[in-house]
DNA sequence: GGAATTAAGGATATATCATATCCGAAAGCA
DNA sequence: TGCTTTCGGATATGATATATCCTTAATTCC
């Protein structure tokens, strides 16, 4: 049960893009510059978070992405869901239903025990990302990232932003 | 991100083996006839059991499966990373490091605020498991399960019982 | 002792999905 | 008009989940 490394990518550029003034608009080539990652195949999950409404696009030169919401209405759920999907990370094949002791045309009342147990903590996982906001995110980077190095990126990301 | 469907197996597989009387064990085919499932491959799921020490074997015939230990010392998560392994569902694979802001050779203190995150509700999801016992899960089957049934799926299985 | 049965594990095949690249279309800018 | 950008489709590749087969060693039963 691992992840795909665009939920990496897509935090990563929903943090940059929090930081970027308003109205402004950042391509997709600078941010695979910027995180050193293939251009086209990052374009596929920052096309997820557009279709998700997290971020607005415009076309053209100077054009790109930016936040379709405030850093602090975004919530880490979102993203990941965005390019991860929203299922549920077990899914209930129904195997007690092969039980040969069972008479034909048993029909259960409930979905199983096993399933229940594991989908609440699927929703365990699933709550504790939607407490943690975006914003909150920018907040912890700010504080741990060497002021000189925060600085410099926001300069290099506002040179190429249109 | 979707957990392979041998941990689902090993989940009901192991409420079985909770049911059978001390010293008692039950092979392979049973356990694939009871829930339907493809012998050769379900054997591999219960060799992940044994090697995680929650199942015994012994060969021969009347040879098979039971529990290393009470259903009660038998948590979720143990059975779950049995067959799963125990890494992480998100990796961090520091891109941040390939910022071009970076002076070279820089090396950050802490993981990554992401990763941070990521991993705290990654624990959020085992601890839920963890507090989740194999003999929980019994209890709600013995309540939820038609009396009928439940009765006569170990009368099912001790006749095939070693 | 010999035949049958079982778990363990290696080898292999297949299907599905993650990863990655390429291209054409439509939209915006100079 | 020409350039740049997002978007979506098509396609290729690699890794992993799923599944089967076969050999070996241990155990039981006759
Ligand atoms: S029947 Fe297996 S989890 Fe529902
Ligand atoms: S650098 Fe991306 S999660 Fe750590």
């Amino acid at each position: 049960m691992i992840l795909k490394s665009q939920v990496e990518w897509a935090l990563h550029c929903c943090a940059i893009l929090a930081g970027l003034p308003e109205g402004r608009y950042l391509s997709t080539k600078a941010l695979a510059e910027l995180h050193g990652l293939p251009k086209e195949y990052l374009s596929k999950a920052l096309q997820s978070l557009s279709q998700a409404s997290l971020v607005e696009t415009t076309l053209g030169p100077s054009g790109g992405y930016r936040l379709a919401k405030t850093p602090s209405d975004i919530n880490f759920l979102e993203i990941v869901e965005a390019v991860e999907g929203k299922a549920r990370s077990f899914t209930c094949t129904n195997i007690r239903e092969n039980n040969p002791c069972r008479p034909a045309g048993y029909c259960d009342s409930k979905p199983c025990a096993v399933a229940r147990i594991m989908w609440e903590a699927d929703e365990a996982w699933r709550d504790t990302l939607r407490r943690v906001r975006l914003s909150d995110l920018v907040g912890t980077l700010s504080e741990e990232v060497p002021a000189d190095i925060w600085r410099s990126t926001f300069e290099w990301v506002l040179k190429r932003a249109g």
